[in-house]
DNA sequence: CGATATTGGCAAGTAGTACTATCCAGATAT
DNA sequence: ATATCTGGATAGTACTACTTGCCAATATCG
C-alpha cells in the first residue's frame, strides 16, 4: 500500500501522515526504492488508533508518542509498558504543592489504594498525585470530599474494571496488542463513561426541577427563538 | 479588594485577571472612580471556578464562557440553563457522518436512555452524538461494543449520579450556586472517576501479568537506571 | 504639594500545538 | 517522454491561552 491509498482508506490527509511519520507516532514503511515505501494494514491500524487518541481521546501527540515508543522499545517489559501507558494518560501534575490540604488530600488517595486493595498501584505513581490535586481542587471550591463520598465512585471503578475492561484486553496475546487495548479501553470507555454521566446527570438535573419528558420538544416552555 | 489583592489571593497573575475580564469569564467590578475598581469574594469564587475547569477539567476558555454566559443571563430559565451547562460539556461533535455504523451506534445510544429512564434527555441532546461517535470509534479500532457490554457501565453512571452527584448540588439554594455545582461536581468528578479507574486498571493488570506489589520498589526487576 | 505606585484599558506580541503548503529531485506509470 | 507520485525538508498557518508594553488617570504617602 502506498501512501496515497493509505491517506484515502484513513481519511488522514498525505501531509498529516508525513507529520505524523516525522512525529514517530507512525512506523516507516518499507522501503522499497528512493522514493518509494509500502505500507501495509499495520500502518492503516496505528493510524486510526493516532486518530482515535487525538479526536476522541484529546490527548496530545507528545502523550500518544510515549505511549507508542513505550509499546515499540523492545528491551522494555510489558509491566514498564504499561507504567508508561499508564502514566502518559495522567497528566503531568504540578510539582509538590506541599501545603496542609495537599498533604490530607494525598493521605486519603493512599487510604483508598489500601481499602481497594489496588496494591500493584506504585507508591509514587502520578496518577496519585492527578487524584489528591482534584480532591484539593474541590475543597478549594468549597466542595470537599470525604471518604465516604469518594467510596462508592472507588468501588464503581474497581468493579467496572476487574469485571469488564479487563475481559476485553488480550492479556495472552502479543505484548504490543495487549498495551495497545489497554489504552484504547482506558481512553475511550473513558470517554464513553464520562458521555453516559452527563446524560444521566441531564435527566436526574431535570427531574429534581420539575420538568417532564418532553416538555420543551412540544413547545410549552417558551424558549429563546427567532420569533420569541 | 482591589485587582492586586484578587491577584495575591488566588495566585493568578494580574494580567490574566485582566484577560479574563476582557472576555467576560469574570464580570466587572465596581467602578469606583475612572482607574479603580472594586472586587469581592464572588470574583474570588469565579476566578477559583475558572481556574479548576481550565486547570483540571481542561476545558476550552470558549467552553467556560457559555456556561457563564448561560449563568448570567437572568432571561435564561434553570431548565435551559442545565441544558446549555451540559450541551458546551460535548465536545462539538463532526455533523451527521451518516453510515450505517454511526445509525447503528446512535440507535444503540438511544435504546441505552430509554432502558435506563434517562427520559428528561432531549432527543438531539449532542451528548447522545458524542456516545454515538465513541462507540464508533471504538468499532473502527476492533473492539466493537454490545449492548451488553454497555449496560454495566450505564448502570454505574445512573446509580453515581442518582445516589451521589445529584445529592451534592444545593436544589433549593439560588440558580447560580446550583448550576456551578453542577458544573463543578460534573467536571471534577469525571477527572477524579477517571484517575480512580486508571488506578484500579493499573494495579488489575499488573496482577494479570504477574507482578507483585512493590517487585520493582524493591529494585527486583530490573528497570533501565542511570547504572543499567 | 509632589514623587511614586497602582489601576483600567488597549494593542501587540509570544509560546505551544497540530497541522498545511510549497518545493524538490528522483522514481514510476502510461 | 511526459505526466504523476513519492519521500524528505523547510517554512508557514490557525488557534489557544496567555503576556508584555504602554498610557493616562488616579491614589497614596511623605
Amino acid at each position: 500500500m502506498r501512501i496515497s491509498q493509505l491517506s484515502a482508506e484513513s481519511g488522514v490527509p498525505i501531509p498529516t501522515i508525513k507529520f505524523y511519520l516525522r512525529e514517530g507516532l507512525l512506523p516507516q514503511g518499507e522501503q522499497t526504492s528512493a522514493t518509494r515505501a509500502e505500507y501495509d494494514q499495520s500502518h492503516l491500524r496505528r493510524l486510526r488508533l493516532i486518530r482515535a487518541l487525538l479526536e476522541v481521546g484529546r490527548l496530545p501527540v507528545a502523550t500518544i508518542r510515549k505511549i507508542i515508543e513505550a509499546v515499540q522499545d523492545e528491551e522494555t517489559d510489558i509491566h514498564d509498558m504499561l507504567g508508561t501507558a499508564h502514566y502518559a494518560l495522567s497528566p503531568a501534575p504540578e510539582p509538590a504543592p506541599d501545603d496542609a490540604d495537599w498533604r490530607d488530600a494525598r493521605e486519603m488517595v493512599d487510604h483508598l489504594v489500601a481499602d481497594l486493595d489496588w496494591d500493584r498501584v506504585q507508591p509514587d505513581a502520578p496518577t496519585r498525585d492527578e487524584l489528591a490535586q482534584t480532591l484539593v481542587t474541590l475543597k478549594h471550591l468549597g466542595m470537599p470530599v470525604t471518604r465516604d463520598e469518594l467510596l462508592p465512585y472507588a468501588k464503581a471503578a474497581d468493579t467496572l474494571v476487574r469485571e469488564h475492561d479487563i475481559r476485553k484486553i488480550p492479556l495472552d496475546g502479543p505484548r504490543d496488542t495487549a498495551v495497545e487495548a489497554l489504552v484504547i479501553c482506558q481512553v475511550l470507555y473513558g470517554k464513553a463513561f464520562d458521555a453516559m454521566r452527563r446524560l444521566a446527570q441531564e435527566s436526574e438535573s431535570a427531574r429534581h426541577f420539575g420538568f417532564r419528558p418532553s416538555d420543551d420538544c412540544a413547545g410549552v416552555t417558551p424558549r429563546k427563538g427567532p420569533e420569541a
